[in-house]
DNA sequence: TAAGATAGTGATTGATTACTATCTTAAATG
DNA sequence: CATTTAAGATAGTAATCAATCACTATCTTA
């Protein structure tokens, strides 16, 4: 039995792919090497060619996860949009995102520590980061710009923020992917802008 | 070798808090029978006389995790208090439960393997209800008290608070457990509950 | 077109997994 | 104190895990 080859570079992003694809069915503790290599279509010994460790798979597939991620994040914030109206499109890239890909907050927003934690952690913390400074960087300018007298820490409307779009990817994966995520949160997020002053028609009574 | 024997009962709860201990450190994929039964003393043998499967085990876990949770809720509530400091300190409860057991959120707000498990799904998901019911009809009371005109949907309270508690968790989880889960969630919830109308306090500008 | 580089196979490794059959003995019971 | 019973030990099982081996088929290029 032959398989047709490819190049190294394509297999692998092939491989990664699919393990993207299979994490969010299987999860992390249930996701074989052979379960990869038969889904792909090659030998389970054939996938050790492109990753020497399992290990190496995990962080190839956390690099990827950042790379998306930043890219999303990218895609978004280069327009004039003023920053109110960033900090909106990045977190909805956010959930765009995790809509595509299932598996990411399998990987991200999971507390319990992935089996091969000791070199994943890492990338792990440094994608939840990066994107807590970005949009702490938007929201400072946004504060600036809203006009208004923002009593809020600009850390604490982050907190707020990305608190609502770990709930609506919570009630997402509880109710079996049942609703819109990209417009609960976008409905959400513009709730919790109104009551942080940041948009405009939140005043109460 | 022998070991001191225990009554089925006892062992049986031994070895549930055991996994719960374990759970926060190794994760679920990670955590074998054969740690387990290490670590409390007895053969790997030995534990399936009292779980004759590991799937009943992580039944048995779940109910436990569900029993504590109900058991925290329902300490909060007796007590006279109006409804907003009702909904405050079952949140507050569950941070602390999170606190006491940091393995409930590994097991809770992952999607991965075991979250789909036939039998442990259901279960999960009953948890993560009773928590919403419960907040849902205690916010809807805090509404009618709190005398103001509140125009936002208390579902959509409900949802930026336990998004409020969820933040606090992942951040605490990330840091390492570098701060005071319980006092941070303290404060947030208070300022999304402020931003809400349902204290006083939150008046911008 | 011959030589080297490399993607992939097939067979097998030792370790670990959840789980079982049988025997032993400590502790509860009369 | 004798008898019962059930908690735990001993010693396995088959399946699966990640990883390694020698080898082959295919592609590239000098």
């Amino acid at each position: 039995m032959t398989t047709t080859r490819k190049p190294a570079v394509e297999r692998q992003q092939e491989i990664v792919e699919m393990t993207l694809r299979l994490l969010s069915e299987l999860g992390e503790g249930g996701l074989s090497t052979q379960t990869i290599a038969d889904h792909i279509g090659i030998t389970q010994a054939g996938l050790f060619r492109h990753f020497p460790t399992k290990n190496d798979l995990w962080i190839a597939v956390l690099s990827e996860i950042e790379r998306l991620a930043r890219n999303a994040w990218e895609l978004v914030s280069r327009e004039g949009d003023p920053a109110v109206v960033r900090v909106r499109k990045t977190l909805l890239a956010q959930l765009k995102l995790i809509e595509d890909y299932p598996a990411i907050p399998t990987l991200l927003f999971s507390t319990g520590r992935l089996a091969a934690e000791e070199v994943v952690h890492p990338i792990h913390v440094r994608i939840m980061t990066a994107l807590r400074l970005r949009i702490t960087e938007e929201l400072s300018v946004a504060v600036q710009e809203c006009g208004r007298d923002i009593q809020i820490d600009t850390l604490d409307i982050e907190s707020l923020l990305l608190g609502v779009v770990q709930d609506c990817v919570l009630r997402w994966s509880l109710t079996g992917r049942g609703f819109d995520l990209v417009a609960e949160g976008d409905r959400l997020i513009g709730l919790q802008l109104r009551l942080s002053g940041l948009e405009a028609g939140g005043d109460r009574s």
